[in-house]
Parts: C-alpha cells; structure tokens; sequence
DNA sequence: TCTGGGGTCCTTGTTCCT
DNA sequence: TCTGAGGAACAAGGACCC
C-alpha cells in the first residue's frame, strides 16, 4: 500500500462516494474490488477477542516476513513485506499469527461467487483482489456502477464479516488506483472526464509497473510525478527505461489502459520454494528439498490438469544473490519423478556450491496435461501411477499423508510461513 | 532492517536452423 | 563449401505485483 499514498487528501475526498452520493460514474464500467487487509481481517473475524489489538499475519519464524496487517498494527508503522523481526521492533505487543492459506482460499472463493452473480466479467488478481466489467450488467440490475460497488460492499461484510474497498472508473488502471486511495472500507468514483486530474499530481511509483528500481531511473531524468511521465516526449522515456516499459508508462500516465476484464486466464508457470531457517550447504539435504519441492509443484499441476515443458529452479545464496537453471524437456510433464530428476540435474550440474538460503522448483509452458492419452508403455507410466494413486490419499487423508520414503525422515529447518498442513476439507 | 512465496513480464544473450 | 543474416526457441536474470 501506500504507492499512491500522497495524493492531497482534499482531492481524495472529491472523488469519494458516500451515502447515497458520489462523482458521475457515466462510461466507468470497471470496478476494482480490494479486501482490507484480508489475512489480518478473516483471522480476526475466527477470533473476535482480537478486534482490538494489533494483528499481524506472516512467516513467525526468524526470517519470516509480514504478509498482512491490520490497521491497528499499521499505525505502529508495521507494514506488508517488512521481516516479521522488524515488525515485532515497532510493535511488539501485537499478536503474531501464521498464514492460514486454506481458510482465505475459501473466503475467497466465496466473495468471488458474490461477484459472479453481479456479472461473469471478473478477473481474479489474487486472493483478495479482481476486476470487474459491469457494463453489461447495468440494465439487468438497473443500477449504476457505484450502485453495484456499495451492493458489493455490503454483501461481502453481511455474507464473510470482512470488509473491502472499491475503485470505479473508466479503465482498470484507475480503478486500481481508486481502490488504493478509498481504503480501509470505502468507495472512490474516478469520473471519466476527470481521468487526467485524477492521475497527474500522483507520484510515479503510483504507475503500474514502477517500483523501486524504475523510480530510481525515472527520478535520474527529474521525473517525479504522473504528469512529468506524461509531459516527456516518448524517445526520452525509452532511452531511460527500455521500450516496452516507456511505451507502457507513458499510454498510462496519460489515462491510455486499452487492457478489458479477461475473465479466464490460463496459469503459466506453477511452482513452489522454501527458505531454510539457516542456510545449507549440504547437496544431498537440498537434494531431499528438491524432492519435496517436486512433489508439491507436480501435485500442483495434476489437482489443476496441467503438464508443463520447461523445469526451473531457483537457487539463493546467503548472500542473496539467486540463480536460475532450466531445461526444456521434449514432451510437457506432470510427474513428480520427472521433474525432481531433472531439478536435481540442474543442481548437480548447474550450481555453484555455497550456503544456500533458499530453493524453489517451477515448472513452465503449461498445457493441458492430457495424461488419459498417454500411450501406456510411455516411460514414466508406473510414476504417473503412482502419482495418481499418492493424489487419491492425500484427498482422502489430508496433505502429510503420503509422502516419498526419502522424505520420511528428518526435515531441513525452514522459516515456517508455509508449513504443510492436513487438508482442512 | 535485512529481506517469504507464488506468480508475470521484459530484456539480453546464446544456439540452432534456414 | 563457407559465411552471414535473420528468426525462433531457449536460457538467465531482473523488476515488479500481491
């Protein structure tokens, strides 16, 4: 948060929408849907003896980092990303929770059914945000979409006890940026012809696309605000931040987001990672995590019907700097066997040794899997069976029921933000 | 201060093929 | 037979998002 946060408050309040009451949202059919500080709020809403204190979600482990914050413990300067150390510093009477991924996933899914009945346009960005098109939904509702953004709003409070904010504007860049500004749990209308005023006095990290390192170079040629962006001729932009990044920036600073609500977007790369509680430099330890990686990422794909042709992995030493090592294989898989064979090959051969912090396994080019054609003498058929029979049990018996014997002993330390655990339905 | 995990997209360099 | 140009595919790394 905070990327648009000192726009002048007076012109956040024009645009806000209050009882009854807001900006002409004529040609804005775009609304953005943003839970309020959503980990925080669901585990506070399973114990409502912590309302009144500081929360704070995220890995509780020594290097842990904070994935959510309630605005209690916002207030003590807590925020999002920072290492949970740091946060305990600023605040150390808050409560400190482990994320629990499977309890969100549901809530999620249960205000995405809410939106769904408003329009089949929308486009999840994660678990607590989407996009919604309403244009084709207004006749149907007879309301407007401000209207459908404050119906929205009471429902996901009345229906999950949490609360959310909405942006509605003309495009989904703006009404991104208007559900920033609105929050915590409220309504910001961006009007269409009030686009440029909206945006200009933002600061550049406001951009979609510009963080850190961008800001940097935007501010080495003394662009600091939306409106330099959009007052620099294009060549300047492109020699300061490569073509495609400039060509982006400059068509947003100036109101310009041709992109529509796509509301089925295939996945391209599925994978998993783990940071250790203390670097390893043990190649047959990080041989075993891979293992472990495989199993998660290749159960990942199969839960989905996927299969994917390029194995990566992710490899961070103690000294934070990371490297990645793929190979393309000739036919897409879905085998746990597959793809830790090949991880491995890409450790052993591919690695420097060192301590190492941090591995992660990806698998990318997904497909469909279309595992029921595989010709039954294809060489990795008795994994696949295996694979499928592992995937029965653990729907049957929860996650931590069937696992590799070589993972059956002792485990590596980790930072504790992803800990298995047996399924909850 | 000391940096998670799951993703996407872009740039640059290399290799292979025509 | 050799060489170079150009494009596609692949590989690696960086920046960014939530």
């Amino acid at each position: 948060m905070g990327r648009s946060g000192d726009l002048p408050r007076g012109l956040v309040e024009r645009y806000r929408a209050g009882e009854g009451e807001w900006p002409d949202d004529t040609g804005c059919p775009i609304l953005h849907v943003d839970m309020d500080a959503f980990y925080a709020s669901v585990e506070i809403r399973e114990r409502p003896e912590l309302a009144d204190r500081p929360v704070v979600v995220g890995g509780v482990g020594p290097r842990g980092v904070v994935s959510s914050a309630n605005y209690l413990a916002r207030g003590f300067g807590v925020r999002s990303a920072m290492p949970t150390g740091q946060a305990r510093r600023l605040c150390p009477h808050a409560v400190f929770l482990p994320p629990t991924f499977e309890l969100y996933q549901a809530v999620s899914t249960g205000v995405l059914a809410i939106f769904r009945d408003i329009t089949p346009l929308v486009e999840p960005l994660s678990l607590d945000e989407a996009f919604l098109d309403v244009a084709g939904a207004l006749r149907r509702l007879r309301a407007t979409p401000a209207q459908i953004g404050a119906q929205i709003r009471g429902r996901v409070q009345a229906e999950h006890g949490i609360t959310c904010s909405v942006g509605v504007g003309p495009t989904k860049f703006t009404a991104k940026l208007a559900s920033g500004l609105a929050k915590p749990d409220g309504m910001l209308v961006v009007p269409r012809d009030e686009v440029d005023d909206f945006l200009r006095p933002l600061p550049v990290s406001a951009l979609w696309g510009v963080g850190k390192a961008t800001a940097e170079r935007l501010a080495a040629i003394g662009l600091e605000r939306v409106a330099d962006v959009a007052a620099t001729p294009l060549p300047r932009l492109r020699r300061a931040i490569g073509v495609a990044q400039a060509e982006h920036l400059h068509a947003l600073a100036r109101g310009h987001d041709s992109r529509s609500v796509v509301a089925d977007t295939a996945e391209k790369s599925i994978g998993a990672e783990e940071t250790f509680e203390v670097d390893h430099f043990d190649r047959i330890l990080l041989a075993r995590e891979l293992l472990r990686l495989s199993e998660r990422t290749a159960a990942s794909l199969r839960s989905r019907g996927l299969a994917g042709r390029t194995v990566s992995i992710k490899v961070r030493y103690s000294d934070f700097t990371t490297i990645s090592r793929s190979r393309t294989l000739p036919t897409p898989t879905d085998v746990t066997q597959e793809i830790y064979r090949t991880a491995v090959r890409l450790l052993t051969e591919h690695a420097p040794p060192g301590a190492v912090r941090l591995i992660g396994v990806r698998v990318e080019q997904l497909g469909p899997s279309g595992r029921d054609q595989l010709a039954l003498d294809a060489p990795e058929h008795g994994w696949r069976e295996a694979d499928q029979a592992a995937d029965k049990a653990r729907t049957k018996f929860g996650t931590a029921a069937v696992r590799p014997a070589s993972l059956l002993g002792e485990r590596p330390d980790r930072a504790g933000a992803t800990e298995l655990r047996p399924s909850r339905s």
